[in-house]
DNA sequence: CAACTTTGTTTCGTAAAGGAAACTCTTTTC
DNA sequence: GAAAAGAGTTTCCTTTACGAAACAAAGTTG
């Protein structure tokens, strides 16, 4: 039986998560994905307009590409600018689950806020979920605008809160309200049921 | 009184996911990071080991640089490769905001799950959001799998149901559990409470 | 086996990148 | 107000990118 000629591309390589550029790696890194897909040089140079030639110069780093080259590349192959300079750094996360019972997560109290922490057994999330108890009772409470790269999403649990932000007017939310905002406008919270109102609270950077 | 040299230097920089390289904009993305900043071309020249010729060029579209000047631009001015290339294209994300009342999600019926989606009214989010009712019963009401890009989490609101996936043992969640997975790792819920379980759904791709 | 195709590499000519130094134009300095 | 310094642009020249075409090495076909 002949070798599936296209085989998973399993790269079990670890990159840092910022992904600075390192300077020979282009060559090598094209190759990789030109290899993976089973492409011959030809078929890369039609779908990506650059001569066979250069396309080969370039894989054996004789030769740094201008800019224009590169995005015909990143265009041509469907793969976007960081792809092109790291590697995918997926595998590790491939499949990776975290259970979280109530009550059982990760405690992170503040002066206004009582955090409790979800899913922290997994790093490197796309999210960062967690209940929070909104133990502030007026807006005086904080010392100014909480401010953040990234999105939020929250889901009131029990009771009800004012939300205050920069840039409406403040809101009341009950019981099963939920809202979606832009972190790095001002916000927070204040609870207004007898019971501090509790909240999940899942942040997105 | 003299201008303070050193401005603030909001450029608002959002590096879209995507981000698809427009052909041209390289050269007034760089002028807008260098005025930003306050600095000359000179000093850019510096930081970069670029000569300032090259630069002014660079900026006027008069030349389109190599990789290995591209590189130099991103080390020197310390950012990574999307903020060269994406432009700010984000800022009708800043300050959005989006509110969604108890049971006032848009419904989005399947046969297996009952799903309300939240905070429709914002586009390109980095978060989907939505309550689901799981109407599933067996794990033989669903053909195959549930497999997609991204990473999920989930919180029971009430009820409880099974949570099954491609690679671990079933685990039965209630009231108040939580899980976070990979969602390219299948997976599948069915509701073992009297009434079906309810739960708070947030995807991130 | 020879003829042909398909792969990647190398050669060579041309067009373009990029640095040194000239040139403008504006702002300081005395 | 002239001289000097600092900004960005343009010119000139060397280096380099990059495509056409030749080459080499491998597998296909008859």
């Amino acid at each position: 039986m002949a070798e599936n000629p296209r085989l998973p591309k399993m790269q079990m390589q670890q990159t840092s998560s910022e992904a600075q550029v390192e300077p020979m790696q282009l060559g090598k890194r094209l190759r990789e994905i030109r290899l993976s897909n089973n492409w011959t040089l030809e078929e890369v140079s039609q779908r990506t307009g650059l001569a066979r030639s250069t396309l080969s110069k370039i894989e054996n780093d004789q030769l740094s590409p201008t800019f224009s080259a590169v995005q015909k590349l990143t265009k041509g192959l469907g793969i976007d600018l960081p792809q092109l300079f790291s590697k995918p750094l997926q595998p590790m996360t491939m499949g990776r689950r975290d259970i979280t019972r109530n009550q059982a997560g990760k405690p992170h109290p503040t002066a206004t806020y009582e955090h409790e922490l979800l899913a922290t057994q997994l790093v490197n999330k796309k999210m960062v979920p967690f209940k929070t108890i909104v133990r502030a009772r007026q807006f005086s409470d904080y010392a100014d605008w909480v401010r953040h790269a990234g999105e939020e999403f929250l889901l009131v649990l029990s009771g009800s809160l004012c939300f205050y932000s920069e840039f409406y007017e403040p809101v009341e939310l009950f019981t099963g309200d939920s809202v979606y905002y832009d972190a790095s406008m001002g916000h927070m919270l204040v609870s207004t049921s007898d019971e501090d109102a509790e909240i999940l609270w899942v942040m997105a950077t």
